[in-house]
DNA sequence: TACCGATATGTTTATCTTTGCATAACGGCA
DNA sequence: TGCCGTTATGCAAAGATAAACATATCGGTA
């Protein structure tokens, strides 16, 4: 950067999501059933999931439930009733999925964060 | 995979959404104004470029126009009126941010295709 | 056995996004 | 000068998505 002037700063964001689709393109795993899984797995329950998450309970169980028709078997373990009134816990097969997930999505943040600063100097000269 | 049972294929797919966002988070350019910009490139007007992506020129030129906006440049160069009723045409900037996305793309397409493998290896035993 | 709190699910509202419609401006060209 | 096709833009209509609301079910526990 010379002394005259201010560099043309590339001064935007670069963002992404991710989420699985079945073949068909129908149902979804986007990331918010991460977020409501990783929340079971700390509060016990759907319904406290779904407030930690900011979004309605009739949609997280919705969310849920597509997600475990998608992949052919259950996320989660329900039980109605009870001392607490129910309760949701993860399956192993969910366990491993958040924990595929994470290291998914680490490897593509750095991804990204690489990919963005080739861009911002491309864009910067 | 043994010789009895089928193995637990892992069949879903892994889908990512790019887009380049504002620090506060409000406009973006997502990837229909990459589509968008192509198809000006290719045809020359934003309406047939709109048509091409099979998007309503309303929402089109919506979105141009905050991309434009976000940036701080122009995108294109739009004229109305004339021989053909108008056109427009990329900026050298527009063309530009079209090589680095293209190469972008191109780098984090590897990357996800990478880590989907991994995923998909980790869910499968 | 009545109550509590969470799961389960249909139905109605509200919100957000996109399209569609209308209208104006523009500038070559017949 | 009137026409054509495109850019430009406001506004209403339609569609998609999520929230809210209303119940029902269940099984410990008081």
């Amino acid at each position: 950067m010379g002394k005259r002037g201010k560099s043309n700063r590339f001064n935007v964001f670069l963002n992404y999501k991710l989420w699985l689709s079945s073949m068909s393109g129908d149902g979804i795993i986007s990331e918010e059933v991460y977020t409501l899984l990783n929340g079971i797995r700390d509060k016990g329950s759907l319904k406290a999931a779904a407030e930690a998450a900011g979004i309605s309970y009739r949609k997280a169980w919705g969310d849920l439930k597509q997600a475990e028709s998608m992949l052919g078997y259950d996320l989660t373990e329900k039980t109605r009733g009870g001392k607490k009134g129910g309760h949701s816990e993860l399956t192993p097969a969910a366990k491993k999925l958040l924990e595929a997930y994470a290291a998914l999505q680490e490897k593509l943040d750095d991804a990204v964060e690489e990919a963005y600063l080739e861009l911002k100097k491309k864009m910067e000269n």
